[in-house]
RNA sequence: GCCGAGGUGGCGGAAUGGCAGACGCACGGGACUCAAAAUCCCGCGAUCGCAAGAUCAUGAGGGUUCAACUCCCUCCCUCGGCACCA
């Protein structure tokens, strides 16, 4: 008998695929198609983990049954290789970023093939390869073109000992990860993308699509809907007015005072009238140093200072009211302002502490509260019935609103507003390793877009690839890169040295998998119209709110402006699915640090490919996180020497004529048919094992047809060993190129079934009856066994139950007389 | 604080109203072997019992139902996301 040498045969297989087209998706077949993608990784010096390679198998799977149901799969992969951690390793080594890359990307190009992923090859992209982001370059400048790319003073993260300015994946815990000092916050020009503008139809179009629906909801938090007013407070003796966003205009008679954010610009445009300026000045200058975890630590009580010498005229009661300012209220969210009153809970505090006037006009359903909140002992935040509110009293919250609003609108002081926490995407980065932004500045013309015929601007060689002293990429002390003539006027100009940020080049790449080597355009509309929108996108939870949310927003402009055809939709992903991590030993997180890593390569090894897919598989539910555990691999590699095992008795044994088998691996095929689609791959693996030990048991009489059929719904998760085993039934094709087989329902039905018989809902006994016996037959039978007699001991049946195929319930106990 | 997912043997998990613990790991016993490994067979939630069997058991408590891991209410815990958003 043969012994199982997975390292033989799975190289074999694996140089018998990739040398041949049979993973190769065809533009323009007749076929229908099928896009499957996963989240192209970071190719990164410590190669893939095991984690990694959970979802590359998963949608592997897919992507073999579909072609095996005769779709036209693409399932490409490619490089997504800007970034810090290349670029550190560069700063470390002085060692080029495109050096290290090139030789991450072989080495995880290796590993991905060592697992028999089966992968579009001719269609690998990288992000840092010049024809390629010469299409990222492309899309920004048609975003500058579309006026939705600006430049505007924002604060970045600074670290005053590195003297650089940090990404935020940089900052740990408000401190700088290279050196541990405490990051600040300082002022610089960057550029940024109005993703607001489409915040309205990322939200609605989510109707449109497939997502998990924790996917959808994310995304919708993260941009942050809501509803409300803008209302006008005008200010005592000047014209001016300050703006309020609300959404509990409802409470607007119980505002007794106005709260700016220390930032706002009202406090120097009036800084004249202010009699405490220097105080308020303090004020916002100790809220700016403070960092964002002390900012928003919950312990925190609030604080604020009163801008003396100004008031505001509430345009509801006609009351005059002071003006405070106070860190809670943020600069950048509704206009910086807020009317406080006694149904908020931070301005209810603030009140209490200095002393400001309060009053309510919110009565809640309970009475005791009622009582409580009235005379200011509590807070009360909720909705109600409204008192102290004129002509609006006795109507509920939300009946009171859209009417305040119209009453205060026809006075010109209340108009609807909507409003989003999502914030416009600060586009620049100040480091090397990126995708230098097509922009020219010229004291003449302004900023200007490069030519498009000029595109890529490549990313010059530097000696340095450190951030400058005062913050800027190393860009900048490349004169002869930077100086050049303006496209406009010809005149002296310098090139923007700031680079994209990482999510610029894993922004469009799908499209690009469509026509990866087209220098014409994104990829021809032809193939973009033939493939998209993707069908099955997999990735992790942590790409919903950044990537997932910037390609979707960078997808509709492009469809906006035609550079993708319009028969694809608004939306470039039918479905969206996500994977759970995979722990470490013992359910702690995988890290260098904790060196708790498991390569894929070190189990290929020892086990070999399939054993590790398969293990990946049947480990837990797909979308959960859930442990690595070394021991239980070998089950799924004693898996798979119990089917080598089989096939060798199997293939010389072809009279067998075991019916039982035969019913069970058609359950087998519905089931892991079925599971594959639900992408419960730890059932159908389960299911596989059971008609294997079903297999043994039953004398391994398998049928040389039925170990045909098994090998092809196994070939997707142990893809070598079912092409060895195709290949030893005589087979020249191979396996992944078989057709799907489709189970024969009329086999699997049951004839006979056991009954279960139950006496007020306990089981009792069970009998064997035919599977479409009916009540009387069934009653009949359950009521001659031995020990249903004795367990009804002759008491009346009260009631009985009968569920066909499944179970006969007698009811002796009158449930109905229970108190 | 808000939103989401989850809590089942020693462990990973299965069962979406109808036999709780499929499948796998670990563990125990047996066969084969000079021996070991591999393989094969048997057992494996708890308690009581020689056994047949019975009772209890799916985070806790209540409820709906002939029947609840599954549905409803209250609470506890774990993980993930957002978080002074007016």
């Amino acid at each position: 008998m043969k012994k199982y040498n997975p390292q033989k045969i799975e190289r074999k297989w694996q140089d018998k695929w990739y040398n041949s087209a049979v993973f190769q998706a065809k533009n323009g077949s007749k076929k229908k198609k099928f896009y499957l993608l996963v989240e192209f990784p970071y190719p990164s010096g410590d190669g893939l983990h095991v984690g990694h390679c959970r979802p590359y198998i998963a949608l592997d799977i897919l992507a073999r049954k579909k072609r095996m149901e005769g779709y036209n799969v693409l399932f490409p992969i490619g490089w997504d290789a800007f970034g810090l951690p290349t670029e550190n390793y560069a700063i470390k080594k002085g060692i080029h970023p495109a050096t290290a890359t090139q030789k991450n990307t072989d080495n995880f190009r290796r590993q991905i093939k060592n697992i028999g992923i089966s992968f579009d090859w001719l269609r690998e992209i990288n992000t840092t390869d010049p024809a390629y982001y010469k299409w990222t370059q492309w899309i920004f400048l048609q975003l500058f073109k579309k006026g939705l790319a600006y430049k505007s003073k924002i604060d970045i993260n600074w670290c005053p000992s590195c003297k650089t300015g940090l990404a935020n994946e940089e900052v740990v815990f408000g401190k700088c990860e290279r050196c541990g000092e405490k990051v600040e916050k300082k002022e610089k020009e960057q550029w940024l993308i109005k993703i607001t503008e489409y915040a309205e139809r990322l939200i609605e179009d989510l109707d449109l699509v497939d997502y998990l629906e924790k996917i959808k909801i994310q995304q919708k938090e993260w941009i942050g809907k809501s509803e409300g007013a803008l209302v006008k407070f005008s200010v005592e003796g000047d014209e001016d007015f300050l703006e309020v966003f609300t959404t509990r205009i409802d409470t607007i008679f119980s505002g007794t005072f106005l709260i700016l954010a220390p930032e706002h610009k009202f406090i120097d445009k009036h800084k004249d009238k202010i009699q405490d300026l220097e105080e308020v000045l303090q004020y916002r200058a100790s809220a700016k140093i403070a960092s964002d975890i002390e900012r928003t630590n919950e312990k925190k009580s609030v604080t604020g200072v009163e801008l003396k010498g100004i008031t505001v005229r509430n345009p509801a009661t006609g009351e005059e009211m002071p003006v405070w300012i106070a860190d809670f209220v943020l600069e950048n969210y509704g206009t910086g302002a807020v009317f406080a009153d006694a149904h908020d809970k931070r301005d209810f505090e603030l009140a209490k502490k200095y002393g400001i006037p309060l009053r309510t006009s919110i009565e809640p359903a309970d009475k005791n509260i009622a009582s409580q909140v009235k005379t200011l002992e509590i807070c009360y935040e909720g909705e109600g019935a409204l008192y102290n509110s004129m002509q609006f009293n006795g109507l509920s919250s939300a009946e009171a609103r859209p009417k305040i609003i119209s009453w205060l609108g026809e006075k010109g002081m209340a108009s609807v507003k909507t409003s989003y926490k999502l914030r416009d995407w600060v586009f620049s980065r100040q480091h090397y390793w990126g995708e230098p932004i097509p922009l020219i500045f010229c004291e003449n013309c302004g900023w200007q877009p490069v030519p498009e015929k000029d595109l890529p601007v490549e990313l010059p060689k530097v000696k340095n690839y450190k951030p400058t002293k005062t913050g800027g990429s190393p860009l900048i002390e490349i004169k002869n890169w930077v100086n050049t003539k303006c496209p406009k006027c010809k005149g002296p100009a310098r090139r923007e040295t700031d680079t994209m940020p990482n999510w610029a080049g894993s922004n469009w790449y799908f499209l690009r998998y469509c026509g990866p080597k087209n220098n014409k355009k994104l990829a021809a509309d032809k193939t973009l119209k033939y493939w998209l929108p993707v069908d099955w996108y997999n990735g992790g939870m942590e790409h919903t709110t950044l990537h997932l949310l910037y390609s979707r927003f960078i997808f509709k402009f492009l469809w906006d402006i035609g550079a993708v055809p319009k028969s694809i939709g608004p939306e470039p992903y039918k479905k969206r699915t996500s994977h759970g991590m995979v722990l470490g030993e013992g359910g702690i997180k995988m890290s260098k640090s904790k060196g708790n890593v498991i390569n894929p390569d070190n189990v290929v090894k020892e086990y070999g490919a399939d054993t590790l897919r398969i293990y990946e598989m049947f480990m837990g539910p797909f979308d959960q996180m859930i442990p690595w555990d070394t021991k239980g691999v070998v089950g799924s590699r004693r898996f798979i020497e119990k089917i080598y095992r089989l096939s060798n008795v199997a293939d010389s044994n072809k009279s067998g004529n075991n019916k039982a088998l035969k019913k069970a691996l058609h359950k087998t095929i519905k089931k892991v048919t079925e599971d594959i689609g639900a992408m419960k791959f730890n059932t159908a693996v389960s299911s596989m094992m059971e008609f294997i030990n079903a297999c043994n048991v039953q004398g391994r009489e398998l049928e040389r047809d039925d170990l045909e059929d098994f090998l092809k719904i196994l070939s997707p998760f142990a893809p070598h060993l079912a092409e060895e085993l195709w290949s030893d039934l005589g087979f020249k094709g191979m396996c992944c190129s078989q057709k799907w087989p489709k189970y024969n329902a009329k086999l699997i039905e049951e004839e006979k079934i056991m009954l279960i018989i139950q006496i007020n809902g306990k089981v009792r006994d069970k009998i064997e009856v035919m599977a479409n016996a009916t009540q009387k037959e069934a009653e009949k039978i359950a009521l001659k066994g031995e020990k249903i007699k004795q367990w009804l001991n002759n008491k009346k049946i009260k009631k009985v139950i009968f569920v066909p195929g499944r179970l006969i319930n007698f009811v002796i106990t009158d449930f109905s007389s229970k108190i």
